[in-house]
DNA sequence: TACCGTTGTAACCAAGTGCTTACAACACTG
DNA sequence: CAGTGTTGTAAGCACTTGGTTACAACGGTA
């Protein structure tokens, strides 16, 4: 019996969401490391070791958080308009917020098979490949990296500098700066430079 | 006496020195919570309890760490060349080297008080300052802001992918490629782009 | 009803953590 | 020489960690 003298509902689905949730929250706020399993129990209000029978491990469950959005973005939006709506909803993610969060903890977590590998795979990839097709120019595939490195100072800039010009500003006038400048770099092929990709 | 059986040289300043060394090593190649004192105790050849001795916490440690680079880059630069220097040493950069690893550890620590905050006041700040003097535009902040997200990105971007187009350019190609289009962002005040920030 | 696989629980383990403390070895000063 | 403050050492404390295990409660089936 659990600490309130009762037993839980049996609903294996349930509990591995409420386990998948609690663990999003507490690693996008905390990190990894300073998260332990029965932080991440307690939220869910489920028995710890429950952890290891749906995910087998810590580090499995942390594989699990960062795939879902991941796939998500990739799934629902068309490849031609990945680089207008990712500027645009990187420039109106609330800052501070927890995408910025998941974000980083992509980034910090380990290299080869983590989640910066499913981001790179998933997201920057594709991306990359959608930028460089737009293109003739020799160099296109650096251009279109030099156009995700942006994307990535600005979602991390957002997300850092809560009090900062990016995030005070309007997300359409920033999006309109950014898409211009891009425009540029990528060779202005299309007539209406600020109405790209689309 | 030490495991060799010897008790160690007299230097406060010398195994102060070392446990830094080691401490800086360690924190950007594993990240904060996965070094432990005595890792770095090991690696520095002293008594992990010397740490405390002379830095107080772990956390102080990595405050001492993270604070010093900052201000070296700044003492010894001048503002005017802030910009270009630093565009050009991100990307000459080594892949995967430390100083990439050691922008990662700030900005996933804590945010006040942090490493994120020493960054912020001692390096982006003044940037930002500078390319704000530059231009006069209304909303020369924001455009700062936007030039400073990008760097963040290309230093991330390199450092992470290691193998991508940003690691394998020409560092003098890609930095008068960002340099060009950052003088567009800021307003081309200057009749030679390339050889802006002089 | 009896059975059985699934789901949940509590107690536990071995290893590691940051940090403290009592103490020894040394280099100075008088 | 004795006395004193500094530097280094070893042991240990109190606690947390990821992960395991033996077992109880349950729900469906026959």
């Amino acid at each position: 019996m659990s600490e309130n003298g009762t037993t839980r509902k049996r609903d294996a689905a349930a509990t591995k969401e409420a386990l998948l949730a609690a663990a999003t929250e507490l690693f996008t706020t905390r990190g990894f490391d300073r998260t332990s399993v029965r932080d991440i129990a307690a939220l869910a209000e489920v028995n710890q070791a429950l952890v290891f029978r749906y995910f087998g491990s810590k580090e499995a469950l942390l594989g699990a958080v960062v795939t879902a959005p991941g796939r998500a973005l990739l799934a629902e939006t068309p490849p031609g308009r990945l680089l207008a709506t990712l500027v645009r909803e990187t420039l109106a993610q609330e800052p501070g917020g927890a995408s910025g969060n998941l974000l980083l903890l992509a980034l910090s977590g380990p290299q080869d098979g983590g989640a910066a590998e499913v981001l790179e795979r998933e997201v920057a990839e594709p991306l990359r490949a959608a930028l460089t097709a737009r293109t003739a120019r020799p160099d296109a595939e650096l251009r279109a990296e030099l156009v995700c490195a942006w994307l990535l100072g600005l979602a991390l800039t957002r997300h850092l500098r809560t009090d900062g010009q990016l995030a005070k500003a309007d997300p359409e006038t920033a999006s309109t700066l950014v898409l211009d400048v891009v425009t540029t770099l990528l060779g202005a092929e299309s007539e209406s430079p600020t109405a790209t990709d689309r």
